[in-house]
DNA sequence: CTGTTAGCGCATTCAT
DNA sequence: ATGAATGCGCTAACAG
């Protein structure tokens, strides 16, 4: 039983030699950048390849390499709420752009909650993948640790404790400004954020930039409550918020997700949006696009961070030497009617 | 540079076999089975494995035994209109069900819309995986016919052509119909569908369905209209259908996806739901639930075929000869205020 | 520029 | 039950 299909036997990079009338150093020299070949003999590989279609056999080229040409996609389990579906397609998405026309391979590395991070690390480190991205680090997961140091990873947004990590995140703390700043623009003096949970740095970022913009507004900023990172608990805390602060007349909501619930709470409580309460979410990964009115966001550049990623360590593997720095992408504000 | 860490080189079998004080081959027994090895040697590797923390190196034992103990998951482009979030999530948690606890590792194969299908035949012919997932497949893109025959892949979604093709769905056919029999059974008469686009079987069985239906019941079937599987031609489709036959009371709504646009449609016009139009949808995978009021829709077991399909293909690596039989999942209706 | 030689780490005959 | 020998398909020194 080789591979999906029994009936071809796949030819081997002897042949091709045999074929093309060389040594099998040569053909392998051809195939991998034929460099120190004659055009003759490179002409004549090509040709047999092409009349067999050969395919080098990744396993055999892994184990003369030690490099495997895969790089593994690691993501949190999908039962976990913070998976919101946009995220995920979003991750995919920018991997899928970034692999386009590579080589490289991708595994999928579920990332299951009650898991002990030991089996995925040493699963990193066996060597079955030259490199790997890591989506949506929980605070004590252990995963942060288990591969601090580690080269040829990437994490997608900032760890809590990033020495000896490199990580391509979007600037947080400046989205969680820039939102509270478009509400202060338009007049809003009474400010409210729904935080994401306090174990993801996003949402620490984005609660210290709201924070911020109303401390330079001179403004006090005690209006918060945590939402979770989903619809149902948005609306939990817009209905706490509201009742301690009934005089809210704006919000930043650390997720468009979260501020699906929120602005059902304010449906519920007759208030009307923007003209009562003006709302600023974050994201921009699809929810934003389908509330009615088009909800306010601060663009999340998940796409670019992942497409990112995925090129930076393919450059590594490459031996493009990228040292372990870290990308911080700008965020933007997008337009919509909550404000 | 080996795998992800550079400094720890990986433990071997030999290292193993020499710490336990056996051979090669004794120690290779004891990890793949552990038959015909005595206890105490049995003990004896299994100690070394964990002192050493040595894990097996897949390419070597991939190029021993011609098998990677891996499988492909062929998804569509995320550009594509088809994936939408909850479908991607879907397929993503079913995989990851049935490979919990597998020593099977996913490899992610993008579909890229303009890309020959070719190349992707030819890698899975390689041999570089196992078997393979191919999720929604299209008529016209090849991939039917240059995997046809192949064991060891397993389509999600019943092709057009399904010989020397298995594959696993839900019976849309019977989907349909029990769309239309619901909204039949709530004392509708005077019904509609809006469908999804006519290369994709699951559209044609779904339409196939209904009419049926209503054909058992005596009722014509003319008010049929394509909203391409999105919310935009979901609404446009539910225009053109009220524009020629104003005395709907019924609509069948191919895909929750459209169903929201659908509701946009109803809305615009001044048809209250279900009161002046009642509407079944299709799928419940996330938008139906988040709908307001939840929307009355049949239920299509996305997790479970992506599971079994999975569970499929490991028990065929495992030699458990299983025939490439098909799998066809009943589906069932969830309840909403739609009808 | 080219062929010869020697492994990469593992599973698997075949003797014992 | 165990060990020695062989090969999976490829790349990388090395000598020519």
């Amino acid at each position: 039983m080789i591979g999906v299909d029994v009936t071809h036997q796949a030819p081997t990079l002897d042949e091709v030699a045999r074929e093309a009338g060389v040594s099998r150093s040569t053909a392998s020299r051809a195939i991998n950048g034929g460099d120190r070949v004659s055009p003759a003999s490179q002409a004549a590989v090509e040709a047999a390849i092409a009349h067999l279609g050969f395919t080098p056999n990744r396993a055999a080229r892994a184990l003369a390499t030690s490099q495997t040409g895969s790089i593994a996609l690691v993501i949190p389990e999908p039962d976990d709420l913070f998976v919101s579906d946009p995220f995920l397609l979003g991750v995919v998405r920018g991997v899928s752009g970034a692999l386009a026309g590579t080589q490289t391979q991708l595994v999928l590395l579920i990332n299951h909650a009650g898991q002990p991070v030991g089996q995925m690390a040493r699963y990193l480190r066996a060597g079955h993948v030259d490199g790997a991205i890591i989506t949506s680090p929980h605070r004590g997961d252990g995963l942060e640790d288990a591969l601090r140091g580690s080269r040829s990873v990437v994490f997608i947004g900032r760890p809590f404790r990033s020495e000896g990590i490199s990580y391509v995140d979007v600037d947080n703390v400046e989205g969680g400004r820039l939102a509270a700043q478009t509400l202060l623009d338009a007049g809003r003096r009474r400010l409210g954020t729904v935080t994401g949970p306090t174990d993801m740095t996003a949402a620490i970022d984005r609660l210290d930039g709201f924070t911020r913009a109303l401390a330079d507004a001179g403004l006090p900023a005690d209006a918060v409550d945590d939402g979770g990172f989903t619809a149902a608990g948005g609306e939990a805390a817009a209905h706490r918020l509201l009742d301690r602060h009934p005089d809210l007349d704006g919000l930043v909501v650390a997720s468009d997700v979260m501020a699906v619930g929120v602005r059902h709470a304010l449906e519920d409580r007759g208030l009307r949006v923007p003209e009562d309460v003006a709302i600023v979410g974050f994201d921009n990964l699809g929810a934003a696009a389908a509330m009615t009115p088009r909800l306010t966001t601060v663009h999340n550049p998940l796409v670019e961070m992942v497409d990112a990623a995925a090129r930076i360590l393919i450059g590594r593997l490459d031996g493009g030497g990228t040292p372990g720095e870290n990308l911080v992408l700008p965020p933007h504000l997008v337009p919509g009617s909550t404000v």
